[in-house]
DNA sequence: TAGAGCTTGTGAAAGGATGAACAAAGTGAA
DNA sequence: TTCACTTTGTTCATCCTTTCACAAGCTCTA
C-alpha cells in the first residue's frame, strides 16, 4: 500500500515528497490571490511569507520541475500559475466520484470551490433508496449496485469517501475493482488499497487530537511555569 | 508562528513532533476497534499493521511517554487506550466553538462522532441574521459580533473556522483576541497566528490536488513505458 | 561598458525521522 | 529450574528533508 504522505517520487532532477506537492498547491493558491491584487511580478520571500515557508523551501520545491524565475527579479505570476496548474494535472478537466451523501457528502456536494480546480463532482452513490435517482446541488445519485459500470461509463480515475467508517473498506474495495486510481478518504479509518492506488486522508479527528494535545500541554507548561510542581 | 505540521515538543525523554501525536490519535482509534471486538492484548506487530506504520514506529511513538507493554506478551487494550487517552488530553471534555455555519459547518454540527474523543460543539456563529439565534442541531447560533464574550462566558479554548476564506484570517483574529488557544482551520488559506496559538489545517484543495498529480503522473509513467516517447 | 544591487537556483551541511538489530524481560513447557 | 520462544524498548546507522551559503544571472544607472 503505498501512503501518500510518506511517498516519493523520483524524477529525471531529484526524489521530492508528497509534501513538496502539497506546497505546489499551497503556493497556487496564493499565487492565485496576488493576480486577483494585479500583482504581476513576485519574489520568493513574498510568496513564501504567506505560504508560511522559507523562501528556500519555496525555491527547492519548484526547482523539483523546472526554472520558472528571472534572477534578479522574481516570477512572472502568471506564467507560474499556469505552470503550477500544469504540474499537478488540473490544467484539464478531472471528474470524481462521491459515495456517500451524509451530511458530509452533501456538503461536498455543494461546495463550489471545486471548479477552481477543474474537478467536477460527475455522480454520487449512496445505499439509501429515498435519495437513489434524485439530484442533489445537480448531482444524480445512484445505488452502490451500479457503482462499477456508472464509474466505468463516466471514465471516472478519482472517488471521494464520505461514508461511515464501518463501511469505508468495503466500498473502497468496490472502487478499486472499478478501476478507481485515487481515493480521498474523509471515513476515520486506515484504508488497505492495493498499490497502484493513492490514498489521501483528510481526518478531522486526528487533526482535532493532535489540536487538543497541543493546547492541553501549553496548559501543563504553564502550571509548571508558574511554581506549582505538583506532578509531571 | 508554529505551524502544528512541523512543530516539535521536547519532554524530559526526547523531542518528537506533531506527526508522532497524529498517529497516537490513530493508533487509539484502532485500539478502540480492537476494543469493541472483545480483543484484550495486541501486539505492536498487530496494531501497527492496521494503522500502516512499522512495528518499530508504534513502539517508538510510545516511548517518548513511557512504558505501556509487557515483553513477550504485548500491550494490554484497556490500559492503552486510557493511557493514549490521558496522554492526548481527551480523558476530560472539551467544549469548541465553531465559525460559518455554512454547509460544511452544519454538516459538522451534525456530527456524532465528537463526542467519541470527549469533544463538544457548545456554540456557533455566524453573519446571517436568518441563523442567529436559531439552534442546529441543538447548538444556538450566535452573531459574530458577540464572539469575544460568548466565547470568554463559555471558558472555550478551541475553535474551528468553517468560513469562506476571504473572512478567515479576520475571524482567527477575532478568536485569538478571545483567548483561543487552538483552531481547526477549514478555511483554504495560510492562517497568520501569533506565537502561543496552534493551527490545524484541514485542507482538501491541497489533498484534492496532491491526488490528482499522482493519478496523473501515474498515467504519464504509464504513457512511457508502453514506449509513446512523445514528450516528458 | 562597468559596477552596484537584487533575486534565483543549487551544492553542502545540519537536523530529523525511519529502519535494522539486539539486549532485556516475560511466558510456558519439560 | 532451565531452556526455547516471544515481544518490548532502545541504540546505532541510514535515509530524507530543510537550512545555509554562495555562484550565476538579471536590471538599472552612470
Amino acid at each position: 500500500m503505498k501512503k501518500l504522505s510518506r511517498h516519493t517520487i523520483c524524477t529525471e532532477k531529484k526524489c521530492f515528497s508528497a509534501e513538496t506537492i502539497r506546497r505546489l498547491s499551497l503556493y497556487l493558491r496564493n499565487l492565485r490571490r496576488f493576480k486577483e491584487s494585479k500583482v504581476e511580478i513576485v519574489s520568493s520571500g513574498e510568496i513564501s511569507k504567506c505560504s508560511n515557508v522559507s523562501p528556500e523551501q519555496f525555491r527547492r520545491d519548484l526547482s523539483y520541475f523546472g526554472e520558472f524565475g528571472k534572477r534578479g527579479v522574481g516570477y512572472e505570476i502568471e506564467r507560474l500559475i499556469s505552470e503550477l496548474e500544469s504540474i499537478l494535472g488540473i490544467d484539464r478537466r478531472w471528474r470524481v466520484a462521491l459515495v456517500g451523501v451524509g451530511s458530509l457528502g452533501r456538503a461536498l456536494l455543494a461546495f463550489e470551490g471545486f471548479s477552481k480546480f477543474n474537478l467536477k463532482i460527475a455522480c454520487a452513490f449512496d445505499i439509501d433508496s429515498n435519495k437513489i435517482g434524485k439530484k442533489i446541488y445537480g448531482v444524480k445519485i445512484h445505488s452502490v449496485e451500479n457503482l462499477a459500470e456508472v464509474i466505468k461509463a463516466n471514465d471516472i480515475e478519482i472517488a471521494i469517501i464520505t461514508t461511515l467508517p464501518d463501511v469505508a473498506q468495503q466500498v473502497a474495495d468496490k472502487l478499486m475493482g472499478a478501476g478507481i486510481k485515487g481515493i480521498l478518504n474523509f471515513a476515520p479509518i486506515a484504508l488497505r488499497t492495493s498499490d497502484d492506488v493513492f490514498i489521501s486522508n483528510v481526518d478531522m479527528a486526528c487533526e482535532l487530537e493532535s489540536l487538543i494535545f497541543f493546547v492541553d500541554q501549553r496548559r501543563i507548561d504553564k502550571k509548571r511555569r508558574t511554581g506549582k510542581k505538583s506532578e509531571v
